[in-house]
DNA sequence: TTGACATATAATCATTTACTTATATTATAA
DNA sequence: TTATAATATAAGTAAATGATTATATGTCAA
């Protein structure tokens, strides 16, 4: 088993508070099974487009996730060369997995996946 | 290896919250070490008794450490009994080792151990 | 009982937070 | 170009947070 990294109390603290989060939180499960567009957060959260994405900016700026404009549109990944992504792995390994809600969107026919976006 | 429990996003998100203070999270990682009295939290803090008693009560609201009044000293101690100590141990897990704190105490004579206030 | 010590609670306050609406930016397509 | 779609930023606001000081409670020992 790899040992992990021992993360300093002053870095682990605001990883944790920005977790603290359901709306964080819950996009970081999200983002475990891969990039998502800002457009499926807002059809999946119930909250004004403003306020998705000033989550994902607090995210992005602590470097949890990695942004990427495609076009017109933006998708969000995880950043698995943050230092502290141990930590994040970790904690998400022990929710529940969120596919049932990218599944929804799927059925819906609101899925935004790239690939299909180029043809 | 045990598998773990899966915590819900609601529950998961509040105790990530909670943890998610400097003060908060080392006194839980302190408390890994072993039982403390208030009064060493006082000690190891830069920061008034009545604040030290406010984070040690919204650890407890929270199930996440217990009291104990013996005399007129109340000892915290963690609730491994609490549904969400797997995602708390394995956070602490990551941080690094608090026993320095609780070293300096005893080097200090402040430190409280209840079976030598017994004799 | 009285005084001292350990801890908790109350009241207050400045700061931060998470949202909202309104507006700006950026990219595409007609 | 101009309209539209996707996203970001700005400004404002109510509520939550984390600290402080002052005070109350509880325990022990003289």
């Amino acid at each position: 088993m790899k040992t992990m990294e021992e993360i300093p109390i002053e870095k682990a603290a605001p990883i944790l508070k920005l977790l603290g989060d359901k709306t964080r939180l819950t996009m970081t499960a999200l983002l475990m099974e891969g990039e998502c567009c800002v457009c499926e957060f807002t059809e999946i959260f119930e909250m004004s487009q403003p306020s998705i994405s000033q989550h994902l900016r607090k995210l992005r700026d602590a470097g949890v996730v990695l942004e990427e404009r495609r076009g017109q549109w933006v998708f969000y990944s995880l950043n698995i060369e943050n230092e502290l992504y141990s930590l994040v792995e970790s904690l998400v390994e022990q929710l529940p997995s969120q596919k049932g809600k990218l599944d929804s969107l799927e059925e819906n026919g609101s899925r935004v996946v790239w690939c299909d976006i180029q043809r």
